[in-house]
DNA sequence: CGCGCGATTGAGTAATTTCAAATCTAGTGG
DNA sequence: CCACTAGATTTGAAATTACTCAATCGCGCG
């Protein structure tokens, strides 16, 4: 068994479970390894899971009409990812996941969480409580967006997420902040 | 009766009842008339509701550092409004929560809420489907910033929300839009 | 060494803001 | 019904911020 971690234990680690209940759940989760530039999910298909993150970077962006590309999430370690609102609605997805650096995910169906949720309401209650934070954050987003300055941003950013910029291009950082890598340039000469 | 509307079949318009679960429901909505630029919500104070918005026009907003005023959201009939990051993780308040016309809506505190959604699986049910519509709307406002002008901002606006339109000022649509309510008026006179 | 990617720099342009002033509009009292 | 007023919107000119496009720099790797 040596080989085999309990990715439950990893995951719901605040959460106790009987040894039948941590077999279960870790029957559900599927082990990927990724390498740097696979996809996990492509515009017009289905988003039919979500992915925990045991190691490595992924991101989340949207091309859109004038085929710019722009960052909604990054992911690293104990994070989650996937196109949420195609994952939630069942509709197909707009987004693209793309993993930046050499990564080990787990995938979990929301066929497995809408049973597993049923089951154990500990899990569902764990699930809800990641949605309002993922919720909470999204507001913040917002609310930077409407308040604060390119450099604003910039620096809350590398100071919220300095795990996150280590694995990163300064590319990638622009899209998410919703400037261009020039501009991007410009303002990381001015703060040092 | 005649005056005494069953809200709970307003709210959950889709949901089958008992007699006796409507009667409980609408225990739990109080019913509040408010008139133009009553106070919901003031920062620092727990936000341990949500309301209902049965009639007039409300919006939650926050204010910045510098004194600016944000709009995060615009709540018309049928439509929810809290400042639900607080809301969610019981910390205080950073929104203020405004009635922009004179309104009636229906306060319902956390604790029924919980109670409502362990007692009756339906109601968690449609908080959570409410939750998710929240949240993908946020995610497509997050990638409208990144990705459009201004103008473009405005005019989906306007034709995504034709019924806000017509009760809100349009300094208020500048606020929700992040941009100066000069700016705004340009980008008005050049559409038409 | 040289290729290629990513980051930086420069110059010109476009979008948006700021601040001040002018205009419009709805409601009030005479 | 009109004049007045306060709030809302519009306009103008200058300043700021960010973008585009083109060129250059820096560095890791075959």
């Amino acid at each position: 068994m040596k080989n085999t971690i309990s990715i439950a234990l990893e995951i719901f680690k605040d959460i106790s479970f009987s040894e039948k209940e941590i077999h279960f759940i870790n029957s559900k989760f599927k082990k990927m390894e990724l390498k740097k530039g696979d996809l996990l999910l492509t515009p017009d298909t289905f988003a039919n899971n979500q992915y925990y993150v045991y190691s490595g970077c992924l991101r989340s962006y949207y091309i859109n009409a004038t085929g710019k590309d722009h960052t909604t999430q990054f992911a690293i370690k104990d994070w989650w990812i996937s196109d949420y609102t195609a994952f939630f609605t069942t509709e197909k997805a707009v987004m693209n996941i793309e993993c930046l650096q050499d990564a080990v995910v787990y995938k979990f169906s929301r066929e497995d969480m809408n049973h597993l949720c049923e089951e154990m309401p500990k899990v569902e209650i764990f699930f809800r409580k990641k949605m309002e934070k993922a919720f909470a954050s999204f507001q913040k987003r917002i609310l930077e967006y409407l308040s604060d300055s390119a450099k604003e941003r910039y620096v809350k950013f590398i100071t919220t997420y300095p795990e996150i910029e280590k694995c990163i291009r300064n590319y990638h950082i622009a899209s998410y902040l919703g400037v261009t890598t020039e501009s991007l340039s410009r303002i990381r000469k001015s703060t040092d």
